[in-house]
DNA sequence: CCATTACTGCGACAACCGTTGCATTAGGAT
DNA sequence: ATCCTAATGCAACGGTTGTCGCAGTAATGG
């Protein structure tokens, strides 16, 4: 007696594929306003009902767009300074937010409406920010920041104002403000700024919360 | 404050008032999902196609909820410490963001839908960050900062994380953030991270290239 | 007091959204 | 090969959203 197993591979599997593929598509052609759920099955030659019965409204869509989208090899640039690579990694944060289709944008707004959009974009970030733990432990390697120093605290500090102006804020593009943050971000970090509680060098997986 | 100049005082200004008181009071009791146009129309007693015709959509509503909200007399606090201030100033973004009924987040949600929302919620920040010099000023007369620090900067600075991670990234409140926030900032700025209003390249750090 | 103008109420309408019951089909198991 | 089950296709539905034309009414200007 099988446990009622998922069938993997089959209809269903071929169904999802399509779907997620169609609403890529029209997220990137047509903006996140195109992306209804009658579009994307229309797109997808899969009826509407099967759509709104797997995955309930275009939150959800987007939340498997996100999921699926987890597993690619990003890993943030290595400048040889801190400063360089929060700079670095700040311009492609900007570059996400003033891109054209607005894919990153669509993503957020989406995330206000949706639960599961909301857990799975946060789920994304929380990886992002995983990986990038990397530049803090280089710094510390070079001496540029104290052992202690909270990676994630760090992180947030130098790109949270890059997504504040351009998100929330909604001011106009700024080409220095990605510098402009990371210089300010490692500077407090060189004057001991995030040193935190959390012990240093700790490499455990940030997936535990 | 002026709705239409041409019939300021009359039944348009009347209808207007009902309209908006409506539009709060079903924000503040039942939250965001449940204001629609239709339901602050029922509301208020005035015909959905009115409201419709006068405001286009809830974003419109809410853009005018938001400007009619402009003339408060808030002030920052006076802790007598730029890290103080800053605590305090962040305590009271804290407060906002997790408030139920989640009215702060509504509107940042509406800002997604609607342009004049999003315009309007622009402006009140706008307004709230500049009423914030002060913070600064106080902090270069105490000697604690360099006379040249960039006020906007250094704000922004200082609450960007707090709204990074209770709106963008959703994680669970956290008590220490607004002080670890502002602590962290205020130390960036006493090091100079803040100087200069726009930063020429020149004006790097070395180490960098 | 009357004429003009602007705004509102009203009802109808199309379009869209999301759900549901039922028949059909495809996968996997025996 | 045949059965069983889960998933899909299909059509219809009720509810909501947003618009429109028309008539009535309140405000303004003479």
């Amino acid at each position: 007696m099988t446990a009622t197993a998922r069938r993997p591979g089959g209809r269903a599997a071929r169904i999802r594929a399509q779907v997620l593929t169609a609403a890529r598509a029209l997220l990137v052609e047509r903006g996140y306003d195109a992306l209804t759920v009658d579009t994307v099955a229309e797109r997808s030659g899969v009826h509407r009902a099967t759509v709104y019965r797997r995955w309930r409204d275009v939150g959800g869509l987007l939340a498997d767009v996100l999921a699926s989208a987890l597993d690619d090899d990003w890993r943030p640039r290595d400048t040889g300074t801190l400063a360089g690579d929060l700079t670095a990694l700040n311009e492609e944060v900007r570059a996400a937010l003033v891109e054209d289709p607005p894919l990153t944008m669509a993503l957020i707004a989406a995330s206000f409406r949706s639960a599961p959009a909301a857990t799975a974009l946060g789920r994304f970030w929380e990886d992002r920010y995983a990986r990038c733990g990397v530049v803090v432990d280089r710094a510390v390697a070079r001496g540029e920041v104290p052992a202690g120093t909270d990676a994630r605290r760090l992180l947030i500090a130098a790109t949270a104002p890059v997504y504040h102006r351009l998100v929330l804020l909604r001011q106009p593009d700024d080409p220095g403000l990605p510098g402009d943050a990371a210089r300010a971000t490692a500077l407090a970090a060189a004057a001991g700024a995030f040193d935190g509680p959390a012990p240093a060098a700790a490499e455990r997986p940030v997936g535990e919360r």
